[in-house]
DNA sequence: GTCTATACGTCGATAGAC
DNA sequence: GTCTATCGACGTATAGAC
């Protein structure tokens, strides 16, 4: 799971349908997915939690896709904007903030996990071009960062910012998911080992 | 995606039921995925492109994820015994020689794509096991393999075996998720890049 | 605009006949 | 060993109440 921000999801004009309505049900479901993860969310048992029939959902939402990309987005762009959260000092830091912030709600780790997997499939549409977009924009700012970093003489100049940047996602990534099934892996030391061998 | 071998997925005994016909459902299985990839691969297509009713694959296999889990199990097995394969020199070798090979198969890395993040949920039990089991494992080899190569002076040491492990199969993961999403990435060199940031 | 009711087709899974 | 029949749950779509 990655930071940042970009357009928001699934909202076809700037003020169509009930905009405090629809926030109001993304916030019931993100708890339901902080409780439950990914298990038992289907359109009906989201539903039923919130206190409306599925239909309802459908009102707000063109698909059940939808729904769950728009629930990872807000999530991600609550946590973005958490103003306790420190300033990283460096681009590594940013995915290990991100990563370790992701510990504490593991359902939330799931719906992205499940979410990116579901994108790569060829039905997928809304979720393939979000998240195409976010890894795009995420690789961007990270390789700005990082040619940044090299330029400071904080980062070695061997490799190239944009490998650096997806390799960097892909390790936060790829290393939540090893950690979902096994919880004694050392996430954020492995990160940092991440960051020392990137530093000259 | 990883390489690497095992005990095999859902068989119950030694000799229970046709061995020979369900290998045979198995080949079929896996043409299904590398031409379609993960969409329609409901457990009554699959029955329909063998030529069975999907009852009949459910004589052989639990569920539908053990299915899968037994697919991708021969199919990675298959890989990895293919003698056109170079030797690996390196851990990351290991790992670049398994992620290039999938570039050319991107039905099998949906599956696994998919597999993982189905395994993290709570009610997947057969790919739970079968997952921690893989990782587990490839971690153990590569981290026997670095400890191996930092001795003889071709990794740097200020990294631990475990570490590079985790991330060199973490980095290869994420990265083919990221290039499923954008063809246009780099995968073999970015991963060559990773190699150069290990080396001393 | 908000929502309920209802129906359609598909899904994974099970039971039992042959 | 393989089938048909059937089950409950699912995503989606539509009609229409208020």
């Amino acid at each position: 799971m990655v930071s940042v921000e970009g357009p928001e999801i699934g909202r076809r004009g700037a003020y169509a349908k009930g905009v405090a309505r629809r926030e109001e049900i993304l916030d019931r479901a993100i708890e339901v997915f902080q409780q439950r993860g990914s298990h038992g969310t289907s359109l009906r048992r989201i539903a039923e939690a919130i206190g409306v029939s599925h239909a309802a959902l459908l009102h707000y939402f063109d698909s059940r896709e939808q729904l769950l990309v728009a629930v990872y987005d807000r999530a991600a762009r609550r946590r973005d904007a958490d103003p306790t959260f420190p300033e990283p000092e460096s681009a590594v830091d940013v995915m290990i903030g991100a990563a370790t912030a992701n510990a504490e709600v593991p359902g939330l780790v799931e719906l992205y996990s499940t979410l990116v997997a579901a994108a790569v499939e060829a039905e997928s549409v809304v979720g393939k071009e979000y998240f195409s977009a976010r890894f795009e924009r995420v690789r961007g700012e990270l390789a700005d960062r990082i040619r940044q970093e090299q330029a400071d003489g904080r980062v070695r100049t061997d490799i190239p910012p944009e490998h650096a940047a997806a390799l960097i996602i892909a390790a936060s990534d790829g290393l939540q998911l090893q950690w979902l099934l096994e919880p004694s892996l050392e996430l954020r030391a492995t990160l940092e080992s991440l960051a020392r061998v990137l530093s000259p």
